[in-house]
DNA sequence: AATGGAGGCAACCGCACAGCG
DNA sequence: ACGCTGTGCGGTTGCCTCCAT
């Protein structure tokens, strides 16, 4: 190869006492965000990546260390079984603890079957991710009667003709008939409908396809978004 | 006391996506 | 519409610590 870079090198592993202390007082100083900045021009020799990164995960205020209470360890099962890998949104229901205590706390002891390496959702031909459940209603033209073969999962329009098809119906029904029975007080947080991604997952159609028309009593107080 | 294996965690890497010119 | 840049996310890796032998 012949050619040295010509910038400067950049430290990789563990950041010294010193190094955050930079990092903290320029981020208090000029604010969160512009990590290329924060790189440049806090006098570190570290990419914007690892700066931003140890901000994200260690010096930001409010980051809650040590190991997980009961009620955290339950809700990041729960949350796992409904939302799959998807870190960030498990922790942002998780006050003070991070994407990444969370999948390390999920992968050292939640998940001990796994053998180390073995990939999740990763294609390993092209190692892109695979798509995740689609969680879009399924329109259905003018089907008559239409079902799963066991009339769960499909509503009629109030308008006639045609009628939505909820392919996660089974991943929301599973998770409240999960709830039900525990005696841990349940977080009825992650359905306050701040996750973009949880709005339209969870809505009334959702609980009437999963539950029936019926209502389930048990389940009462626990549906944030019921008036 | 020495050592080797396992577990835990911090950090890196690569990819995707959003915003902007 | 397209390319560039910054940011976020999830998977993986490497190092440190602990513990059993």
């Amino acid at each position: 190869m012949g050619t040295k870079e010509v910038k400067p090198q950049l430290t990789k592993g563990l950041w010294k006492p010193e190094e955050d202390l930079i990092l903290k007082k320029y981020v208090e100083t000029h604010g969160e965000g512009n990590w290329a900045a924060v790189s440049h021009k806090s006098g570190l020799t570290r990419g914007a990546k690892s700066c931003r990164l140890r901000w994200k995960n260690y010096l930001r205020p409010n980051i809650k260390r040590g190991s997980m209470s009961e009620d955290e360890k339950d809700l990041i099962i729960r949350l796992h079984k409904l939302l799959g890998n998807r870190w960030s949104l498990i922790a942002g229901r998780l006050p003070g603890r991070t994407d990444n205590e969370v999948k390390n706390y999920w992968n050292t002891h939640l998940n001990k079957r796994r053998p180390r390496g073995e990939k999740t959702n990763i294609d390993p031909n092209n190692k892109k991710y695979n798509p995740l459940p689609s969680y879009e209603p399924i329109h259905k033209e003018n089907e008559e009667n239409s079902t799963n073969g066991k009339g769960e999962g499909l509503t009629k329009n109030e308008d006639g003709g045609s009628t939505v098809s909820y392919p996660w119906i089974e991943d929301i029904k599973s998770y409240f008939c999960d709830i039900k029975s525990p005696p841990l007080a349940i977080d009825t947080s992650p359905f306050l409908f701040e996750d973009e991604l949880l709005m339209p997952i969870i809505d009334n159609n959702v609980l009437f396809e999963a539950f029936g028309s019926s209502g389930d009593q048990s389940l009462e107080g626990m549906m944030p978004f019921q008036q």
